[in-house]
DNA sequence: CAGTTATTTAACTATTTGGTTTTATACACC
DNA sequence: GGTGTATAAAACCAAATAGTTAAATAACTG
């Protein structure tokens, strides 16, 4: 709904090391140093990346003794899913045609540029 | 395939002028002046947005005359979908039993009355 | 209590980002 | 060629990001 928070979930998806971590959690919870063992990366890097997943509502941290096990939480995954589903169509069947007027756009010089179905 | 390529789409998703601005492109092609002109905010800066889009393959530049049409490309989009597919199953089926999972890890494995929430 | 382990916070740094204004480029029109 | 319009590039700035190391917090262990 608000719009911040597709922001927060886009930017957290666009870092290669939060979704190797999202990766790893997708196989189970598990501790923040396991998870940051994979990684050439002090601990509080990774800390800091957790905290960005978290602020995106992507994992669930809980507390166990001295550890802090993470756990996945693909809710926001399904807000993407829906936001994507807006432009299913353009990749899915007007992709060439798409192509053709770009090519007609390019080579000619008189149209409005306002085609669209 | 290369992860590069996500960081830069989630990266160029991440924005909400950017996401508004695919939005009108769904609509059809237009020039960075119509594009520009929903938002308060100056051209130059639409201009480099169009950039990050572009660089991302998510829009296709053509040129006509003294304008640079800019039209949707969802292909990249395809790439999310796909992502996102992998973690399909977390949002639908076991969402309920990590719910409960992650109740037990925080109530439990507190035997000396430390309490918390 | 002292020591060890797990994790976060603080303080700092370099880079990137998102915006600005000013200047340059490309084309159309007269 | 000169003028107006559309867009990009340059130079600059503030804030955010991604990393570092060192210190603090929290919990277990002997």
């Amino acid at each position: 709904m608000t719009p911040d928070r597709l922001d927060n979930i886009f930017s957290a998806l666009a870092d290669p090391t939060r979704r190797a971590i999202l990766a790893r959690l997708a196989l189970g919870t598990t501790s923040v140093t396991e998870l940051a063992e994979p990684f050439r990366m002090s601990g509080p890097a990774v800390s800091k990346h957790l905290k960005v997943l978290e602020r995106a509502g992507l994992i669930i941290r809980g507390r166990e003794a001295q550890w802090r096990p993470c756990s996945l939480d693909a809710a926001p995954l399904k807000e993407v899913r829906d936001w994507l589903e807006h432009y299913r169509r353009f990749w899915e069947t007007s992709f060439d045609r798409l192509e053709e007027y770009l090519q007609e756009v390019q080579t000619n010089g008189d149209s409005d540029g306002t085609d669209q179905r």
